[in-house]
DNA sequence: ACCCTACCTGTAATAAATTACAGGTGTTTT
DNA sequence: AAAACACCTGTAATTTATTACAGGTAGGGT
């Protein structure tokens, strides 16, 4: 199944490799990451799969790339990677000699680190700073739009971890999916962005603020949903109280450029 | 997990629903919708799908779709349905008058047929003639994108048919994909849409909407601007007309989008 | 066990929006 | 000069939205 260091999924027989916890759970994943559209949300997924995965760190990365392929400049989103040694990384222009992130932008394939220092000879001094702050061993994935000129990194680490297929297995299916949602609420906000990210609209309210944005009124939403009148009041009352606004057509404009919801 | 008739993806328990086999089988074709970039590709993805859900017929279009959400033009993949009953429902347009269809492009959920003939009062007769071609009973499901330009509507039929909530998870599940993959291919056969009708607002208009977004009532607007609240209704009324929506809050979103005004 | 959240529902008063009717001024275009 | 347009105003019926009251279930996490 491994072939030339390549990785076909396709042809896999991965009913030995996943539980069916695991196949319901990336299922979920995978759901929950095509209607992600905010850092927030976007957090939860990567944590969750930190989770499924056992990893004690998580950070990821959007990257854009130049025409050669190589690094331009890049945006993280860290979930919880120590935050002296992210700094001492951005500082200290570590992306440049780092193997995991040099294979990644040449292969995008799942990589497990001990696997890649071994090959590329990496420099003792970097990985031994990497592991006295807990980053021992760890896995990484990536991709790249088609277009070519962005491209993604997830990390996952611990101090101790075993290399396995099922976490590549896991990474190959579910890594693609967080990829297309981190470039999408990322592209749109390279400029502004940030800061204001209290808020958390409920599954339920975003698409109730969908209906609401295609000018449907309370009673026609309330059909749609197959709830009543009053509910529907009671989510729009309770999304107009999260954004902070006091009319339906503000909370559009809000959700809009919050990005709750799309156009 | 079925509520007053509403379907709740995230919290589903689906252990009881699916199986290992199911999961994993999802697992995979969602992992290849991701690659599939040609129709040919696309047709093996649908018939597995039909064969996973024991069907013995699929087809599936991409829909363009107007400003209101109706149907401007669609293009059809179709796996297998049955020649004659196609030619004919392009032939007399059919996709006027079937109550699924119209069920697709309003609510964009899973569809048990049997359902939406009920609630809809279906012609007998387009009913009938359906069913005499094994066309009996079927699942229906569609998505459109984010734009609201282009939907796509996937329809799984045969002569005998239970309904099971099985059925609807896997739709749930894996349409999205499909979708994405059908637009993904069609998409370069689409023109775009190039002809918008050049809707100008004036710069009063512009001005009172931009109030609107801000969350203002027309009494507030009319003080800000010193007129008489019935102006600022008479502008908000021709705003609508121009903008061909119903409810401020759509006027809003639509302005964003077609940028009247900026967020 | 308890708290928290998401979700759902009811009644009802008040505020606002939507639609319809009918009419006005001033400027620019043809 | 007439037509077209942006802008403005009034009255009034009807439909929606907003707010407030009060309450329910279900699941997850501590």
């Amino acid at each position: 199944m491994k072939k030339n260091g390549n990785f076909y999924l396709q042809n896999m027989n991965n009913n030995d490799i996943l539980s069916k916890q695991d196949a319901i759970c990336l299922l979920d994943l995978i759901n929950e990451s095509l209607f992600c559209a905010k850092e927030k949300e976007f957090r939860i997924l990567l944590d969750k799969l930190k989770n499924l995965l056992n990893f004690e760190y998580a950070v990821s990365a959007s990257i854009n790339l130049d025409k050669k392929g190589l690094i331009e400049s890049y945006e993280l989103v860290n979930l919880n990677y120590p935050a002296q040694w992210m700094e001492a990384y951005v500082e200290k222009r570590y992306d440049l000699i780092d193997p995991i992130v040099i294979e990644n932008i040449t292969k995008y394939n799942v990589q497990y680190w001990n696997d890649t220092y071994k090959k590329h000879n990496a420099p003792k001094k970097f990985v031994n700073t990497a592991k006295d702050v807990g980053l021992k061993e760890g896995y990484t994935y990536g991709l790249k739009n088609l277009e070519g000129t962005h491209g993604t990194i997830f990390s996952f680490s611990g101090p101790k971890y075993k290399q396995q297929l099922r976490t590549e297995y896991i990474l190959k299916y579910v890594i693609p999916h967080l990829h297309q949602a981190l470039i999408r609420f990322l592209k749109p906000n390279m400029k502004l962005n940030a800061d204001k990210d209290d808020v958390l609209l409920s599954s339920r309210e975003k698409e109730i603020l969908n209906w609401v944005k295609y000018g449907k009124s309370s009673w026609e939403i309330s059909v749609i949903l197959h709830i009543s009148e009053r509910t529907v009041n009671f989510h729009v009352t309770n999304i107009m109280h999260k954004l902070d606004v006091v009319k339906r057509s503000q909370a559009v404009a809000v959700a809009i450029d919050q990005g709750y919801i799309q156009i």
